[in-house]
DNA sequence: CTTAAAACAGGAATAATTACTATTGTAAAC
DNA sequence: GTTTACAATAGTAATTATTCCTGTTTTAAG
């Protein structure tokens, strides 16, 4: 971290951004503001390691652990979300028939939530592309660890 | 692989399940077939590593890999069905503005598709657990890897 | 200016999954 | 019933995305 007088000249443009951060008690630091301006302003819904790639064009002495640091911190602060779910064990079913699926966030057992809960979407989504699945997940907390506050481990 | 015959014996219970398998040009090996059942018995939709555990016990000699192989196979063949999505690096959007996306499984480019496409999914979900979050996800070719029969890897 | 807490860079560690290789099982041809 | 070619497996190494750790720098407040 050198010279960080002229870098945060650099990366500090508008002045909204900075205050935002701060209403949400978050440091707004020059990596934070670039990790933050790099995802507003490009719509392609980058990973981490793309943004990476770009904020470092600016600012060459920032770390990967910092995207992913920053990532996951505006994340928690709900400044951004994740496109894709929640990174975890790719779990199977052998039962083909549609339906979807409830996951508990606490014991992460994984419910099978009928069509009928569904409603069919719309081929609207065909203007983007040919729609080859679509899949619908929910998750929150299932029952059992709602009611019993101690969460035991089930699966 | 030691005893196969005594390893056929314990784990090639109904014929169902082996005619399924040849009917989609998979041999129905001992491993594979436990593999199988262990999904099919239970309704937990557990991860390899929990169908590694529970198929040892018959099996004592299978390998993790190999039950991750199966898992790949038997899910390219159609005959089971990932829980989860795809497993690939987690991206990010900073438009908070409820919507949902189209990911190409060629070019992994992330179209927005607004809630238009979507209709509400009904409470009915709830009864389940306490709904904390929707994922709803497409997957397929984008018009751009459509047409461009070679397709580029954008992003 | 001093000081305590937050954030950072760089590199090591972790966890899920896949790749590699030598060996074994299978099915079909002879 | 052998032979033979290919598929599948076990065991282990490698890969990949992400997180953790440690020493240092930056920030905010007194
Ligand atoms: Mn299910
Ligand atoms: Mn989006
Ligand atoms: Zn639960
Ligand atoms: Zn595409």
């Amino acid at each position: 971290m050198a010279n960080l007088k002229q870098i945060n000249r650099i990366t500090t443009g508008g002045k909204g951004l900075p205050k935002s951060l701060r209403r949400h008690a978050v440091r707004p630091t020059p990596q934070r503001l670039a990790i933050l301006r790099e995802l507003a302003a490009r719509k392609i819904h980058p990973d981490a390691e793309t943004i990476y790639e770009q904020v470092r064009q600016r600012l060459p002495a920032i770390s990967l652990d910092t995207v992913y640091r920053n990532l996951r911190l505006l994340e928690a602060r709900g400044l951004i979300m994740r496109v894709t779910t929640v990174r975890e064990r790719a779990r199977y079913d052998a039962d083909l028939s549609p339906h979807s699926h409830f996951i508990c966030s606490k014991c992460s057992r994984v419910l099978d939530v009928p069509v009928s809960a569904l409603r069919p979407i719309p081929a609207e989504a065909d203007a983007f592309g040919t729609v080859a699945s679509v899949h619908v997940e929910f998750r929150g907390l299932c029952h059992q660890c709602r009611t019993v506050a101690d969460g035991q481990q089930g699966q």
